[in-house]
DNA sequence: TGCACGATGAAC
DNA sequence: TTCATCGTGCAC
């Protein structure tokens, strides 16, 4: 399989968080390869952004944001979920996607519909916090057989507090899928 | 050093 | 609507 490459992650966040749809997300652990299909993105824009982690600054969590593109940021929500995202932007632009939802693909272990559950599912925890994307055991690649998904534009989800930031169309995802998350 | 608060998910 | 659960960021 062939990794997406630098440049696809180095563009606009909006873009490459709705070009990611349709993509597969790869996660070799040594042993098993598990497979999703991304179906639900959000794009979180940079330190203007008061969605975004970044918009706090420059700190040792939000680190890899502000580093080159193409690699993974992955977060601890509530004390017991993963988030996954992937850093684009050239480096010094704290931008990222993150990535909210995949379809079972090939071994998934449970549930996909969410942030937190697809971590579980295909077993991405801290560690791979700032792994690149390309040439490591994590990353995205394009299926043989893309369909060409019809996307949906809503609001971000859970970040009621970032005023007018809250109300941008910066969450995308494949129309009429199963497993999108929520609504 | 302490404390309030999430880019969530599941149960009630 | 409530709760589980803990690292992070910022106030003292």
């Amino acid at each position: 399989m062939k990794k997406l490459p630098r440049p696809f992650y180095d563009r606009d966040t909006v873009e490459v968080a709705k070009d990611l749809l349709g993509m597969w997300l790869v996660h070799h652990d040594g042993k098993t390869e598990r497979i999703g299909r991304i179906v639900e993105t959000e794009s979180y824009l940079g330190p203007h952004d008061l969605a975004a982690h970044s918009a706090k600054g420059r700190t040792k969590r939000t680190d890899v944001m502000f580093g080159p593109p193409g690699h993974a940021y992955v977060y601890l929500i509530y004390g017991m979920y993963r988030c996954l995202n992937v850093v684009t932007m050239p480096e010094g632009h704290a931008a990222a996607v993150l990535i909210r939802a995949v379809e079972p693909i090939k071994n998934c272990d449970g549930k996909t519909k969410g942030p937190g559950l697809l971590c579980n599912a295909l077993h991405i925890g801290m560690p791979l916090n700032g792994a690149d994307l390309l040439g490591g055991n994590l990353f995205i690649t394009k299926p043989n057989n893309p369909e060409t998904p019809t996307i949906v534009k809503r609001p971000r989800v859970g970040v009621d507090y970032a005023g007018k930031w809250a109300k941008r169309l910066l969450r995308f995802y494949v129309k009429d899928n199963p497993f999108v998350s929520k609504r």
